[in-house]
DNA sequence: CCATTACATTCGATAATCCGTATATACGAA
DNA sequence: TTCGTATATACGGATTATCGAATGTAATGG
């Protein structure tokens, strides 16, 4: 009897997919999680140079679109591509990814994030 | 001294590609134009069931963002995929397209394609 | 307890998007 | 020229997106 309520995790509709796409923090957020697995909040606005609250919104966003997942650890949320991603989305981001990781703003972007100081990842920071 | 002002057909912008493809209008005239080659304004209005200005505006503006070349005969204007579209977002509707086909609403547009009589492309009408 | 750091959310304003309706334009036939 | 069909555009309103600034919450350490 609980069939209207029931969540079934659908397939997501190609449009909403699009949406969460068409923007252009998101596309930086993205890229950046599509060649490094995880990354943690400050380390997106480290790495793109926006407002905390800008970036977080957007994460939310991406979660919300069934594009990313999130993990807490300690202090850090780390956001993360969803595993159970249908295979055609991570066709396009992947095809997006190889297609402009040499423009801008994503080369900028990934030098940041490479040459971030105190990066949460690291260890013995001492 | 036009520097500023020629038209050199940049790549277009990622986001930007994505936002011409994130609303359900559009996307439906593309899956159906991704596998019809072309396609005039009418077929469109008849296979999706919506206005006339309503899939004209969509047309224009996936247009105006690089995606569709349009191409006038007789009274009617056709338009298709454009063919110098970069590598990546042609993947980008392929995969959308492989992906999609079998779901609503692309069943119910292709079959109101297939079925629409006196479609202006037909030969012997008589 | 308090302070700090990381992250999330709310609020209010601005801007962008989308639509229906009405009208304009283009072409071909008579 | 006048009409009919096909397509494009303009206008106005409703909805939605996005943002900066401020505030709220969660975890850690002292």
């Amino acid at each position: 009897m609980a069939a209207q309520t029931e969540r079934v995790a659908n397939e997501p509709v190609a449009h909403e997919i699009f949406q969460a796409l068409a923007d252009d923090t998101r596309l930086r957020c993205l890229m950046l999680l599509s060649t490094h697995g995880e990354l943690c909040v400050c380390e997106l606005v480290h790495a793109l140079e926006l407002s905390q609250p800008k970036i977080s919104r957007h994460l939310k966003l991406l979660r919300d679109a069934g594009v990313l997942a999130d993990r807490r650890e300690r202090i850090w949320v780390y956001y993360r591509i969803r595993e159970q991603l249908p295979a055609w989305i991570g066709d396009v981001i992947n095809s997006t990814w190889q297609a402009n990781a040499q423009r801008e703003p994503f080369i900028s972007d990934t030098q940041r994030l490479a040459t971030m100081a105190d990066r949460p990842g690291d260890r013995c920071p001492g």
